[in-house]
DNA sequence: CTTGACTCCGTACCAAGGTACGGACCTACG
DNA sequence: CGTAGGTCCGTACCTTGGTACGGAGTCAAG
């Protein structure tokens, strides 16, 4: 019988920490291997488990998320591709009302740079004034 | 001697919790105000100075940067200016990056989600194979 | 058989920015 | 005076996604 990997071996062939891949199991995302004394022994479906978890995570879902995923994964509904595809909508979405936050923050930190001389004392300092004004001059 | 406001009132006027306002005395952000009885009591100067942390915050500044602009906003230098300018433009430039990450976060997620006819079971969508994929067959 | 590398486990700790708790004390209103 | 609500303080806890620690057991090479 094929004896497996350790945990070493699968962290390092996933790109990942040994203590991660012990955090999953104890999360639930991985599922608990075989054991040979005491050792942990990965087969190739948890190396493809695992690597899903970080292509999703990078994609910017959460472990709760990936838990979802996970979980659809193994159904047979053929709902199941309606259920993944609203995910990751909901995910776009997100990703979108973040950028729209940050682009509007980019706009009021550049208006601020731009009103400062970048030279002078903190009194005549533009952005330290925007930052103490009573009524937003700049950034509301 | 004008009495003050109380920790509470302070928090209303400011728009935040009691306990932040004790933690920021924690942290060093808000001076420590006179005591009446044991109770704190703030004047407009702890009142601007509150709110000068949150619309820091608000632009993105962490607490740790907020110090720092609080101790240059009562320095007499000559050169303050060009530090808080050189802190904001730091910050865009954070801003920036985050902003091109999420963009290609947001690609990725668009092409995934293109490609899923949304219906149809797990073993068939296409999402889940790009993110089972073993070499990225769309977000690498 | 020894040695070094690896793994076991539970638990504690990290960042950041707060939030909550609980028993004691104070203040203002009626 | 009673009582409700505000404040005191230290400390613990929250979020997310891990990392680190340390003593004991195991595996493989020499």
């Amino acid at each position: 019988m094929d004896p497996g990997r350790t945990i070493g071996q699968l962290a390092r062939d996933a790109g990942v920490n040994v203590e991660t891949v012990r955090y999953y199991e104890r999360r639930g995302l991985l599922c608990r291997p075989r054991r040979a004394s005491g050792w942990r022994r990965y087969d190739d479906d948890h190396l493809r488990t695992l690597r899903f978890i970080r292509r999703a995570q990078g994609l910017g879902f959460s472990l709760a998320e990936v838990e979802g995923l996970l979980a659809l994964r193994s159904s047979s509904s053929p709902r199941v591709c309606a259920r993944v595809r609203a995910a990751a909508e909901a995910r776009v979405a997100d990703v979108e009302a973040r950028l729209r936050d940050l682009e509007a923050l980019r706009r009021a930190l550049l208006e601020v740079v731009q009103r400062c001389p970048a030279d002078g004392p903190g009194e005549a300092c533009p952005i330290l004034k925007a930052l103490a004004a009573p009524e937003g001059g700049c950034c509301q």
